[in-house]
DNA sequence: CATGAATGAGCTTTCATTCAT
DNA sequence: TATGAATGAAAGCTCATTCAT
């Protein structure tokens, strides 16, 4: 193999990436480290002088979608004059993975994410996100709270429940989407599914009724058509 | 090794305790066919015999635990003259591990259900239930919108929404649990969460507040001191 | 590859003896798993049902060789009307391995076990045959202070300093023996270091000058010539 | 990391420094150039611009340890009007690793020396020390023997056997010597079989009984208490 | 029904050494 | 002199599954 050099965190971002799209598609225990490097295209000792072990690239990796995850989040709530209303459904349907605009994106980033191949990946990248982005939906709830639109008296703690919820919500959307294509008539259940999810973090959060939006109907409308 | 005959489906139960015992303390990946057959005192031939593969075992495994669970919810539903309330604190009660008798127990299961290793198993047995358990439910769930202390749009597709939260509420009990010993300080955080989970689930119901118990507080009390 | 099936023990020599033979001219370290499988004719997998390891081999190869070792020396040692020296004298001409009729056997021998590639495998075969073979060595020890030949004040530590000059010897005349035929002059050497050597152990035991031979002069000529 | 320019041969020695720490410490073959670069905090390519390989490191290691152990020996003996058993006594003695003030220091060079990770390293110190020092000793032999207190035919090849001995006693030594801690009776063991071995040199060497000490009673007191 | 020897592709990892900079 | 990214052959070992008996 003809040798190439690369500078350290551009050839380890090139492993990561490789990494992760292989983990996506077939799973971290389903991929051997073999592939990973022939995809990057090189070798052995390569992969083992950027991580020590195959785990240990798991983890870096479920560290690094946290943090982009975590730094989009924080940019797009740096928004002062904000509500806390406007401010959760803008993170709602930022971290929702349906406003890419194209069914096939989706389908990939369903089978992806919600595969029992991908089990162990998805709970550390989903641990780790929680851990960190609950401060953050908490100062939400306290603005609400102040604001007079929320109504709990678990406003530290109950940031981890909505997170329970939205992973709910997107295991159940990942279950039914790919049937649409074959039985159009499961888009209503959709819809309904949706309903209830909003309906329950607004019961959750004692919010108005209708003020929580999991995502525009509109952008919906755009994928389930 | 002597030959011993047995009763097909005896034989059948004995593979799948000894599965069952390693893959809740190793996990289904980490325990190879050859500790199962070593536990059970069998052939590899044997186990073939009646396993086409390791896959379909745990597959057998998890079938083989979710009806045992529903048929020990359908026992315990199965009095006429409950109201709806009262049914859906029992199913919550009966159905949380805490009932155990003593720490040793509960910290057993809890290692053995809420571990890493374990992410397969566990999909596979919860996914089942559910699909097993929803229509129990629901029927609850109908019976206490007739009986006017239910309020909710949903009755058909809640369960699953609650079925999440409870396991949601035993990933975070399983998670402050064991460290209870060394920080009894953290007492105060369990009971709090209990009483949001509780309330979570009021709200969807839209049932009284004060209403649903995920367990007594005696039963709670035994356990966490 | 054909599936040949074989007793257990049987297969277990066969890889045993394969081993032994690649140990002694490569070195356990310089020896693959690949090899002694190629050697044998059979698969991976077949190795590992009979040893955990590599290592587990090298030991389960020491502990046959030693009870080789020792069984000869038993069975040539069961002479009730010998005396201590003739014993002695028997078991110094038995192990020596010089007793093999001709130059190449002996120059593989040679080759195979003082090399440094081995250091590992002789010191484990040393090690147990020693350990072994002391309580046969001590009883000759006590038998011949009783007839007045012997005279130690250590009889039951001496051996292992007795088998320490032994295993020195081998090495020197491993070191010198290969040279002869280019060096012819080296014979004269070889047989002082010999002289050397019975003297010392002559002087250990307190036995009388000339008593002890660590191999027939007859039997020394036929292979140094 | 920064360049750090040094002296070449201060460098090299640094080198071989680590590398003795280590291979005392884990043995050659288990001690990865890495470490030993590690430990320097110097790169791979300076490793290899001052050896060519791992192995030729070892030698040099030998070569340099081989050196020191013969400019300590030469410096000992370089009195003239001492007699030749106290001369081999001071060989002994000086050479003799128990010297050392403290258990744990030398418990340490027990298990760093006598340690079957390290018999190539210990096989290429004792050859190069056993060539280098024979003559020395051989000096000393001829010298007892013009002074009547030796007696041996073999003055010139006994040193080797003589090195022999010291090594077998040290093996025991350090096979005992750790169990003390544990079995205090095994100190008895200990001093007889020292015995032994003094008594073994003094009938090889002809030399008067009680003549030959392999370490001061006072110094084996003070370490094995 | 039962045995257990046999398979072999596949795994992760190691590490002495090279070489472009 | 010095750096450290890159190499890649080779290693030991795993384990679900097969099949002759």
């Amino acid at each position: 193999m003809a040798r190439v050099l690369k500078e350290y965190d551009q050839r380890k971002n090139e492993i990561l990436d490789a990494a992760q799209e292989l983990f996506y598609s077939r799973g971290y225990e389903q991929t051997p480290v073999n592939s990973i490097i022939e995809k990057v295209g090189i070798s052995k000792g390569t992969f083992y002088h950027y991580f020590q072990s195959k785990e240990q690239l798991l983890d870096s990796l479920a560290e690094r979608v946290t943090n982009q995850v975590l730094a989009h989040l924080e940019k797009m709530l740096d928004k002062p004059n904000l509500d806390a209303i406007a401010k959760l459904n803008l993170m709602f349907a930022g971290s929702a993975s349906w406003k890419a605009a194209n069914r096939e994106v989706i389908i990939a980033l369903m089978n992806a994410m919600y595969n029992d191949n991908n089990l162990l990946m998805r709970k550390k990248i989903n641990t780790r996100t929680i851990a960190a982005a609950s401060p953050l939906m908490a100062r939400i709830v306290h603005q609400g709270i102040t604001e007079g639109v929320f109504n709990t008296s678990f406003p530290d703690d109950i940031s981890e429940m909505l997170f329970q919820l939205m992973t709910g919500f997107g295991e159940k959307f990942a279950e039914i989407f790919p049937t649409l294509e074959e039985h159009p008539e499961n888009k209503a259940q959709i819809i309904k599914i949706l309903e209830m999810y909003q309906d329950a973090i607004e019961r959750f959060l004692g919010a108005p009724r209708g003020s929580i939006k999991l995502g525009s109907r509109a952008a919906l409308e755009k994928i389930i058509g």
